[in-house]
RNA sequence: GCUCUCGUAGUUCAACGGAUAGAACACGGGCUUGCGGAGCCCGCGAUGUAGGUUCGAUUCCUGCCGAGAGCACCA
């Protein structure tokens, strides 16, 4: 049993014999630890509805209490707290089991037996994979390994656009330049945007509207389809490529081509008694429920975005047994999915119920120094690199060996980091500078702290020893942990591993700067369980948030 | 216009309705023989505004001010 469990039980049995039920005891872990390790509002909220006097009420409840075996000592604290501090049992209990099962520490079975889809990352082919897909990509991928490292069974799944108008704008200007099969995953992102452009033209724009019309119909005997095949296998595969740079792997595609068909159908299955015909397409009245009303197939008998989610729930629900669906968006997108959401109810009840939609913030950059050479967005590549050169010039200020592999493991930590700390659905501003200066509060402040942990641990040569480790702020902060993953988990929110890791590094680093570790005193042993312990945690939260930590660097 | 976000130190972010609002960067001052100074310690400094609910509000509700986003055939 949990300790927290444990807690909640014995203030259970406590209320109890006030004849006091109480379902529900909520437990928290106070920010300052001076207030111990957990900490309880129960005799605040009943006292309240009891009409009691609080700090008499709570007193009364502590001297009831009968502590379990992990329990050092009960104060009653504040305006009537029930702070709780753990006694060197539990502390030892946790942290050996860092060191005895390392890969394990932090994990739990929170969520043993769900299944959870999650797709992320989802690009629209022949547009660059840019910075905002690094976006969605950091998320999803922490919300991926967190659910799993919980104990989900999960399955990742993109959506790529490999159908759209936008492609035909592509696809019209590559055949402009006469391109025919000799061409590049570079000269995509810059028909796209000849494309858009020429669309302004009318006479272009129904060029273009043709094209749209014959590659979503399937010519495949045409000039457009041929190259719209070669654009799709290009743009394809640079995307698995630059998302297994970024460490995401996927159980499935699904294709927007095919949602369009399914979602289509389903509309049009569906109309009038959920959609309706107006002005030559297909609309969902939102306005009826709050939300607005949108075109669903439009006039050319082609579906749009709308339809292609709609189409989307039932390929998931076709293909993959799940208890919930989380899609990673961005925040933009919000009231889009409120729409899907809301016909799909009205479709098939389930497939809302079990839809969820998490949006992340957009990312800015603080400064222009990196922006894509059409000035348009950077790209996501450009941006890996740039802080990646940043890392091979510390490396070199610091007299260290270069090493193309550790920079990478640098760069990437740099910039999730950067996304990571922010809660989600909140904007991103990115900081080159800050981002490089791999100072304080980023992910190689993280990676530096662990490679000094690793530099102590490869000179002890003994065994570790947890029968003994010291409690202080950094054995209190690793009892956490697991907390911590689990309430990441659940709220959807990777960024409580973030700062967790950043304070406990802080922690670290403190400790280390004020105590010698491997001072050949009866001690050392303990303190270098503690420095294990550090270590473990950093890489499996780390994990989590989808970096590696370099043993140096 | 309708709808939705968001306003916390100079800047970028934390804070599950709780206790003295916590970090980082920047700024000022320190850390020599000690395991990695990409570090550590000290200092300076903040809840847009007016009300309401509550024992308790950065957090919930309302008005105002300010910033951003979505709103019919792009995704």
């Amino acid at each position: 049993m949990k300790i927290q469990d444990e807690i909640k039980d014995s203030i259970k049995e406590a209320l109890k014999k006030l004849n006091i039920d109480v379902d529900f005891i909520h437990l928290e872990a106070p920010a300052d630890i001076s207030f111990g390790d957990y900490s309880s509002n129960v005799a605040m909220v009943i006292a309240k509805r009891e009409g009691k006097n609080v700090r008499e009420f709570a007193q009364q409840i502590r001297d009831l209490i009968i502590p379990g075996k992990y329990i050092e000592k009960i104060e009653v604290a504040g305006p009537g707290f029930l702070n709780f501090f753990l006694n060197k049992k539990a502390f030892i209990k946790i942290i050996k089991s860092a060191v005895q099962e390392p890969e394990n520490f932090g994990k739990s079975d929170l969520f043993t037996g769900r299944n959870i889809l999650v797709e992320h990352s989802s690009p629209n082919l022949f547009k660059p994979f840019h910075i905002g897909h690094l976006v969605n990509n950091s998320y999803g991928e922490a919300v991926v390994r967190t659910l799993s490292f919980l104990g989900a069974n999960v399955s990742a799944v993109s959506f790529p656009s490999d159908i759209s108008p936008g492609i035909a704008k592509a696809v019209w200007a590559l055949i402009k330049q006469g391109k025919k099969q000799d061409f590049g995953i570079k000269d995509l992102g810059e028909a796209y945007v000849l494309g858009v452009r020429a669309y302004e033209d009318l006479e272009i724009k129904s060029e273009i509207d043709k094209i749209n019309e014959s590659l979503y119909n399937k010519n495949k005997n045409s000039l457009e389809w041929k190259i719209y095949k070669k654009g799709r296998e290009l743009s394809l595969r640079y995307f698995l490529d630059i998302t297994d740079r970024l460490g995401s792997k996927f159980d499935e595609l699904l294709f927007e081509s095919e949602a369009e068909k399914l979602g289509k159908q389903i509309v049009k299955e569906n109309t009038p008694a959920i959609f309706e015909k107006s002005d030559n397409a297909i609309i969902f009245r939102g306005s009826e429920y709050g939300l607005y009303d949108n075109v669903f197939v439009n006039s050319q008998g082609f579906g749009t975005y709308l339809t292609k989610d709609i189409g989307l729930i039932k390929m998931k629900f076709d293909k993959f047994n799940f208890d919930k669906s989380i899609t990673i968006t961005d925040i933009e997108q919000k009231q889009h999915f409120e729409l899907v959401k809301k016909s799909a109810e009205l479709i098939n009840k389930e497939w809302a119920e079990k839809s969820e939609y998490l949006q992340h913030g957009r990312l800015s950059l603080s400064t222009g120094k990196i922006s894509s050479r059409d000035g348009g967005v950077p790209l996501a590549e450009e941006l890996i690199d740039n802080v990646k050169k940043e890392a091979i010039n510390r490396m070199n200020e610091n007299g260290y060996q270069k090493d193309d592999k550790i920079a990478e493991q640098i760069a990437l930590a740099a910039f999730k980091y950067a996304i990571l700390r922010v809660g989600m659905g909140k904007n991103i501003v990115f900081d080159l500078e800050a981002s490089t200066s791999f100072e304080g509060d980023s992910g190689p402040y993280l990676q530096y702290t662990y490679a000094r942990a690793k530099s102590i641990l490869k000179k002890y040569n003994s065994d570790i020893d947890t029968s003994d480790i010291p409690i202080n702020n950094v054995a209190k902060l690793l009892v956490k942990f697991g907390d911590v993953v689990e309430r990441a988990g659940t709220e959807f929110a990777p960024h409580k591993i973030t700062n967790y890791l950043t304070q406990l590094a802080g922690e670290f680093n403190s400790w280390y700067a004020s105590e010698k570790i491997m001072d050949g005193s009866n001690d050392e042993r303990a303190k270098i369980a503690l420095t294990y312990a550090v270590s473990v945690t950093l890489k499996n939260g780390a994990k989590l948030l989808g970096f590696n930590m370099p043993e140096h660097m």
